[in-house]
RNA sequence: GCCGGGGUGGCGGAAUCGGCAGACGCGACGGACUUAAAAUCCGUUGGAGGCUUAACCCUCCGUGCGGGUUCGACUCCCGCCCUCGGCACCA
């Protein structure tokens, strides 16, 4: 017996590595692409040094990228850096540095990290975010906005986070806390640009129906965020006041339970009233009021917890359906960024309103009657029958009903009256049907340094200049970092010229929410050398949209949200064809690690813990959590050490095995040698027989043994499978099978050594080194070497089935009584679909045990089971 | 509160046009090899019970809980429980 030369992973990797550098397997042709096949992976921050968990997306990817590419794709497969942002400048305070030095740093290692994965990218279309190259064109998209009044500047209550020392958008709050440094979030009032993203709302929510190969569960948190009501606008007068006070409701149905109103503390109406306020006391007790209220906003007025308080401004308004006079109140809960900023209160049929009325003593008049539903008439019909009635709904009543106490509208339903009461405001000039969206403006601006600088020029003469489109980029100064300074403090950068009057003007000193950047980066990488535009819109039309798009969930209502809307502006810009931009979306899962937590000392390696999950520092016992991996916590895996002990392909292999990619998942050091070991395996099984193998005949499966024709059956399953598992991203199932096709393989090899079929061996080993190969390209490509073939793996067509060869001879039928399985039957693949025969066949088998009782009657189930159905 | 996903062996997970539950892997146990260990290889492994010289032979239970539909339910329907995620004083 020859001996087997050992796996030695390290070789084996780093020769293909260099091989793969040289060969550009992934260029793809810019303006006239063949089958083309744009696969995108989400680009990193370059944060640092890159964990097994990082590895999952883009290891997914690079498996992908492959198997297309042997599919006969054109595949474009590009890589860059979401390079800008503020953890770049934090880690430049902390080390002394420049944002750009440490950004350049990590890019490198983590190129170097890719290349060790054995991810192989274009990497002529790099893109990098902090090059000017890049944010030029951020400027050039932000001017051609302003122009379209996609862009604008306003005062507005924003979200200020301390711990950022910046503002931040509406998507970027998570629980009232940043998304990225958990500091809770404040409301400052300030001058802001914003991106009209709310233009653009009806679309961005209709057209989630075309991205039917997007996860459902993004689709619903995009349709949750951008969250349409549809309802009416209704003008009160307010009694010795020139204008109408205006309120949004989704209920116009209710408008006769009305018994007050509500002001948001920032309506503007509210200052009005306290100036013409006549009393002195009550003037104050309302200013107060509303200072207190809008300190309360800043912690988290949002939060139902928070009491319900108000105060009388000593006005009313007229109800315009029925002429009542209602007090007008400013409330705490009435929130000024929604609607029209002013509620009418409902008590009977809203908790909120009822909890605020309850409070004050307001008057809670019932409008519905939630008992005449016509949908509920059978239950109506069953109390009638049974002497009594239904119970009154206890109020608040929030559900539809029959309206009482409505005047001319009494008895209608509540859509009825929704549509009725509607028409009837409209036609008095007093209301109109309106939508309205939970989603904000896009707040783009940010109080700090290493961003894109927002090229306006503000003139005290001018006003508000645009920097005009040849003078751009206007670049970052290029100033030694130290500590925190903003462009405010950078002399050299904002003072300037206007370019209209030549005076002395100030450039803006914010830059660009890095979001900017990363929401139209996947149509730079198709062009992305192109010096004259943002890219070239004839490529983009040929190119786009992404085919496979991989990333992150928690992107799913902020980045994924941006570039819906941006491709949606440029195509109205006329710059492209085209209304998604992500036609596939895949969101991977975490990779998890256990966490241990010290009360004294915080978050402690694993590999530090004492015995009995004790902390070396002090022998606190250890609060033990599973967590995602994460530096601050102390939990992550580090590729290298992994590399370093079994490899990359093991790693890989892995990573895909490990789970339902999209799940989140335990990291295990023990599932990790099982993937070690079966490389070994397949590595062993090759080398075993390759050399045997170099005069293998012909094929020819008309002539196969039972047992060959069993080898040859598996063989194409497994391509079948595999085939489909990777298309639905089912690369744990996929993997699964093709171990099992290794176990059938070594059992045939085993079995009867002396009687192996070359031919078919050769080609099972083939196929099976060629679907294994997106998994672990290294091995593979090696293995593929060795049975004999000169030219690469990434250069093979991936293997097809026969669906001739997917059906064994015979076929096992499975015997039922009553539903369980009581025998089974071996019977020739033609009889199978036979469903007399079958019968025929079961019965006889079975008649001992039926043992005289009656049967009723016979299931067949061609080509898989009988069930014979008798009495007990 | 509203919306959505998910509950299957010791563990990760397979199997859903209703048709053999537990593929594949991990762990565990037993064995082979070895002076020994590691590695490797072979076998067993949902639970309970039974039969036999022996055999991978049989019976019952089993996919969160309780009902239902069906010849047959992890899968469909009704009612719950738990859990994860999104939204949330959005009028």
């Amino acid at each position: 017996m020859p001996r087997i030369a050992k796996y030695d992973f390290k070789k084996i990797e780093k020769r293909w590595k260099d091989f793969w550098d040289q060969q550009g397997f992934f260029k793809a042709d810019t303006y006239h692409p063949r089958k083309k096949f744009y696969y995108l992976n989400m680009f990193p921050y370059p944060s640092g040094v890159l964990h097994v968990g990082h590895g999952r997306n883009y290891i997914i990817g690079d498996a992908f990228a492959r198997y297309k590419k042997m599919q006969g794709f054109s595949v474009l497969n590009p890589m860059g850096f979401d390079a800008f942002g503020l953890p770049a400048e934090n880690a430049a305070i902390e080390n002394k540095t420049h944002p750009r030095e440490w950004t350049i740093a990590n890019i490198e290692g983590m190129k170097k990290q890719f290349r060790e994965w054995g991810i192989v990218y274009d990497w002529d279309r790099e893109i990098r975010t902090c090059e000017p190259d890049y944010y030029k064109w951020n400027q050039w998209l932000f001017l051609q906005f302003y122009q379209r009044g996609l862009a604008y500047r306003a005062q507005a209550i924003a979200n200020w986070c301390p711990g950022c020392e910046t503002v931040i958008a509406n998507e970027q709050v998570v629980d009232g806390r940043c998304w990225r440094c958990d500091s809770v979030v404040e409301k400052k009032k300030l001058h802001q640009w914003f991106f009209k993203i709310t233009e653009y709302a009806e679309q961005l929510l209709s057209d989630l129906e075309k991205l039917e190969h997007w996860p459902e569960r993004v689709r619903l948190m995009q349709q949750n965020w951008i969250g349409r009501s549809e309802g009416v606008e209704a003008d009160f007068t307010v009694e010795g006041f020139d204008r109408a006070l205006k309120i949004f409701t989704t209920r116009p149905d209710t408008i006769f339970g009305v018994t007050f109103m509500a002001l948001a503390p920032e309506h503007p109406l509210v200052e009005e009233f306290i100036t013409q306020e006549p009393d002195a006391v009550r003037k104050e007790q309302m200013r107060a009021f509303v200072q207190r209220a809008l300190q309360q906003g800043e912690i988290a007025r949002g939060a139902v917890t928070v009491e319900k308080e108000g105060f009388f401004t000593g006005r009313y308004a007229i109800n315009p359906v029925n002429g009542e006079r209602v007090p007008i109140y400013i409330a705490n809960y009435v929130l000024m960024e929604y609607g029209t900023g002013a509620i009418m209160g409902v008590p009977a049929h809203d908790r909120r309103d009822f909890e605020f009325a309850t409070k004050y003593g307001l008057e809670i008049r019932q409008v519905i009657d939630g008992r005449l539903l016509p949908e509920k008439s059978e239950e109506e019909a069953r109390w009638e029958e049974e002497g009594g009635h239904p119970p009154l709904p206890q109020l608040p009543y929030e559900g539809e009903g029959r309206l009482i106490n409505s005047g001319q509208f009494n008895g209608m339903t509540s859509r009825e009256a929704f549509r009725k009461i509607g028409e009837f405001l409209q036609s008095r000039g007093l209301g109109r049907f309106a939508v309205n969206y939970r989603m904000r403006d896009w707040l783009v601006s940010r109080q700090r340094y290493w961003g894109t600088p927002i090229p306006i020029i503000h003139c005290e003469r001018c006003g508000i200049v645009p920097v005009p489109e040849s003078e751009l980029p206007v670049k970052l100064p290029d100033v030694p970092f130290i500590g925190k300074k903003g462009l405010a403090e950078i002399p050299e950068f904002y003072q300037t010229t206007c370019p209209h009057c030549h005076g002395p003007a100030k450039r803006d000193t914010d830059t660009m929410d890095t979001f900017v950047d990363s929401s139209w980066y996947y149509l730079r990488f198709i062009s992305p050398h192109d010096d004259q535009r943002p890219f070239d819109p004839q490529a983009a039309n040929a190119w786009m949209p992404v085919d496979q798009y991989v990333g992150g969930i928690e992107h799913a209502t902020k980045h994924l949200l941006y570039s819906r809307f941006v491709t949606k502006a440029l195509r109205d810009m006329g710059m492209l064809k085209l209304d998604e931009p992500f036609a596939r979306l895949f969101t991977q899962g975490m990779i998890e690690h256990l966490a241990y937590r010290c009360p004294e000392h915080n978050w402690i390696h694993p590999s530090e813990v004492r015995e009995g999950t004790k902390c070396p520092h002090c022998g606190h016992s250890l609060h033990v959590e599973l967590r995602k991996m994460s530096k601050s916590q102390r939990n992550t895996i580090s590729p290298e050490e992994v590399i370093a002990q079994y490899g990359a392909d093991t790693e890989r292999l892995y990573t895909l095995f490990m789970g339902p990619p999209e799940k989140d998942i335990e990291w295990s050091d023990e599932g990790v040698r099982g993937s070690f070991r079966f490389l070994n395996r397949v590595w062993n099984l090759v080398l075993s027989q390759a050399r045997k193998l170099a005069d293998a005949g012909t094929l020819d499966p008309t002539q196969f043994t039972e047992r060959e024709r069993k080898v040859w059956q598996k063989l194409h399953q497994t391509i079948k499978s595999v085939t489909e598992d990777i298309e639905q991203f089912h690369f744990n199932t996929a993997v699964s099978a093709i171990m099992e096709l290794t176990n059938e393989l070594t059992d045939y090899v085993n079995g009867n050594p002396k009687k192996i079929n070359k031919a078919l061996l050769k080609r099972a080993l083939e196929d099976l080194v060629l679907i294994l190969s997106p998994f672990t390209p290294f091995i593979c490509e090696e293995l593929w070497r060795r049975l004999g073939h000169e030219d690469a793996v990434l250069e093979q067509n991936w293997p097809t089935y026969d669906p001739q060869a997917l059906h064994a001879a015979e076929r096992e039928i499975v015997i039922q009584i009553n539903g369980k399985v009581r025998d089974r039957l071996t019977v020739p693949a033609e009889i199978s679909e036979d469903r007399a025969e079958l019968e025929k066949r079961a019965l006889a088998r079975i008649q001992p045990r039926l043992d005289g009782k009656q049967v009723l009657k016979v299931i067949v189930v061609p080509g898989r089971l009988v069930n014979v159905v008798v009495r007990e």
